[in-house]
DNA sequence: CTTGAATCGTAGTGGTCGCTACGAAACGGC
DNA sequence: GCCGTTTCGTAGCGACCACTACGATTCAAG
């Protein structure tokens, strides 16, 4: 599917021949997008509160970004960023420890800033729904599972080169991960400040096996 | 309010005088009012969603709970039942570790229910939505403060009986216990079974200082 | 058996939803 | 200038939203 859609989107470098050109820059436009959509959730942000939000008429927003839905993923897409980023990160960290606890001090202060609505797109914008958004949330949980296994990854180099004690369980370090980030979505919503989050990131951390002298 | 609510209610023992009577349980109906909203969230569930769950036309549902609004507080408060019980049970446990566990099992165990939907109501139901919905979301952050304090207060009991070094802090450990229990709801959403929450909800406890000989 | 009170089902209300038809406008190629 | 192409703004589509008017129905009270 991913691979389709990059192929599908190969012509587009070399395009912009004829017609009329777009009034707009699409790349802000969808940014006003993600933010919208970040602070009122999927379903619940109308085409107008999207109209209004991007300066944009709704005809112009279906010719440029196809429907609400795939505005949607397209904005959820740019939110959550490349994975093969955030693998790169977890990789030139010392210890997967320190780069779990990096990637979550980050999300807190992700969710705390005053640029940006409070809390997580990917954990409350797509939380429940109707049966006709069910490929919405899915695709958030893909999302999700992506992060979880390059979660996992990181933690089994640390097994293989001695750094993390053997029986130590991968899939439960990166749930306790994902949950304490996704949990702190809710927090920073319900006005959690920036110190609050990162004190939570950081106790979220300490049961971890420690790298040498392991705990057991 | 809540007590103003209450004493609001006392002439109810002694009513049903004169009228038709209700022809369904009120009490089951919105039981079943609760599982949708729990399924499928605030704003994305429709009256006619919940007409046909619970087997009432529109009109009685209004006639009975006021509107949608007060339909949803009223399925959230009895969805996240009575503050004084889970007082009570926290203050059962031998410890503030324990207590706090258990909650965090229970809730692991009732986001993966087979007769529930999966998550957490207060989690998912009003993560985001519309400005008109904005009391309804500040209900449910009011539902997890009243939580929070009464995890604080259990954490500070051990501390003054010295169970816990003094030097701990109550509001990073009860706002931890709340993102892992928030976050869980994620996970359970995304498919996660009850081992794998088990094991998160464990594992989010490593980091609490013992009890007797301190960590530090 | 009548009367008043409360709920019943039917059948809608105005409003907003996501989305689009359509003609005018703005481009590149000739 | 002219044509084909694409986007523009206007205006409005049918569907669904939360909610309710209204007359029939079912109870307790007298």
């Amino acid at each position: 599917m991913n691979l389709l859609v990059v192929i599908m989107k190969e012509p587009d470098p070399s395009r912009r021949k004829t017609g009329r050109p777009l009034s707009f820059d699409r790349d802000a436009v969808l940014e006003k997008a993600m933010l919208v959509f970040w602070e009122s959730g999927y379903e619940t942000t109308s085409i107008s509160d999207l109209t209004s939000a991007m300066g944009v008429t709704a005809p112009s927003i279906y010719t440029a970004f196809g429907d609400k839905k795939r505005l949607f993923l397209e904005a959820m897409r740019r939110y959550a960023g490349d994975p093969d980023d955030l693998e790169r990160a977890l990789a030139c960290a010392p210890t997967a420890r320190e780069a779990v606890l990096g990637m979550i001090e980050n999300a807190a202060r992700l969710y705390t800033g005053d640029t940006t609505p409070r809390g997580c797109l990917l954990a409350s914008a797509a939380a429940t729904g109707s049966k006709d958004a069910a490929d919405v949330r899915e695709a958030a949980a893909q999302e999700r599972r992506v992060i979880k296994s390059i979660v996992v990854n990181r933690i089994e180099r640390d097994i293989e080169q001695g750094l993390l004690p053997p029986e130590t369980a991968p899939g439960v370090l990166a749930d306790l991960a994902l949950a304490v980030t996704q949990g702190m979505s809710v927090l920073a919503r319900d006005g959690a400040d920036r110190e609050a989050l990162l004190a939570v990131a950081r106790a979220s951390m300490a049961g971890w096996p420690m790298s040498r002298g392991g705990v057991a």
